[in-house]
DNA sequence: TGGATTACGAAAACTGTTTTCATTTTCGGC
DNA sequence: GCCGAAAATGAAAACAGTTTTCGTAATCCA
């Protein structure tokens, strides 16, 4: 079974998971469940990556096409707010939606060249940030770390950029 | 001789010197000398920290009340393209501008509490980022960490508060 | 000093996001 | 199953930060 297939297998279930964790969170605050939000929700869930509001969006509206913006940042900001989902800025202007992926935290690489976004994740560089912190007699909540630059293999790089889908999750 | 005072006499010589540099570059342009590009680099290269768009208007309508958003950040842009400046967003959504200051390279701390932004570099942490990279098979161009928390020692944390300059630069 | 070129400032435009408001939907209690 | 309070929706307006436009003014080289 290539490794592929494996992991769509596994999202499927955490899909499940997420929107049953998605629908407790909101029975929890008293609010209700509605066709749109789930459709978000469950779109939303589905896609791989690094989902723009606009992304998400399209995506929506191939389903359910009276949907618009405002249900969908609303929806966006309850998902957030339940923990599973985090809001990233990339520097180019607009947020970027990111459902927690196999990794817990991560941090990103980001090719200036095809828009591809890597995550990856070293406990020594959690070390390091974690005593540099304690140096300067600081607590770290949270960090975030992106290192932007160009894939080297650019053939690679430049048959994603062919296939069109810059900036999307590392698959 | 106090630090502080050492640091402040040597700075007035950088900022002599970014000026001229910025003459230079808007020369070799082809663009013009003009009081309000003036009044607004040398206002800015004087004030220390992260500074942000209405700040540094604020600043310079001091000097010159005509001075407009426009102008002022025209002449951010350029100070950015002359290599001079770099633009930071930490997320609160409005940009904000560093001259460069003493560390050529460095990373941001930025307390949650009290505003305050901290500057540090470390070598090894460099170093790991570029192991990394390359395992990878990734050329780093440029890369940016923040570290999110707070001072652990309150009671500065709180006077800065106090104080009223939530997030001003290090001094 | 003239005149082409660039810069200025005020206001309008633009972008991404949030809010408003009138209407519709949900859902616990009857 | 229906009522009604509470919440959600969608279209449009509002908003914040930033960029552009446009008519006027300043710069600076020949």
């Amino acid at each position: 079974m290539a490794p592929v297939k494996k992991f769509r297998e596994l999202d499927e279930n955490l899909v499940r998971q997420k929107e049953a964790a998605f629908a407790d969170f909101i029975q929890k605050k008293g609010l209700k469940t509605t066709r749109q939000r789930n459709t978000i929700i469950s779109t939303f869930f589905r896609l791989r990556g690094h989902i723009s509001v606009e992304e998400l969006l399209n995506q929506v509206k191939q389903v359910n096409p009276r949907i618009g913006y405002a249900t969908v940042y609303r929806t966006l900001h309850l998902l957030v707010e339940s923990g599973l989902v985090e809001e990233r800025r990339f520097g180019d202007g607009l947020a970027r939606y990111e459902g927690h992926s196999d990794v817990e935290h991560h941090d990103h690489m980001i090719c200036l060249e095809c828009g591809e976004i890597f995550e990856f994740f070293n406990p020594r560089l959690e070390a390091l940030q974690e005593s540099l912190a304690e140096e300067n007699n600081f607590q770290i909540f949270r960090h975030r770390l992106e290192l932007y630059g160009a894939c080297k293999d650019k053939d690679a790089c430049q048959k994603r950029k062919a296939r069109g889908n810059a900036a999307a999750g590392a698959e």
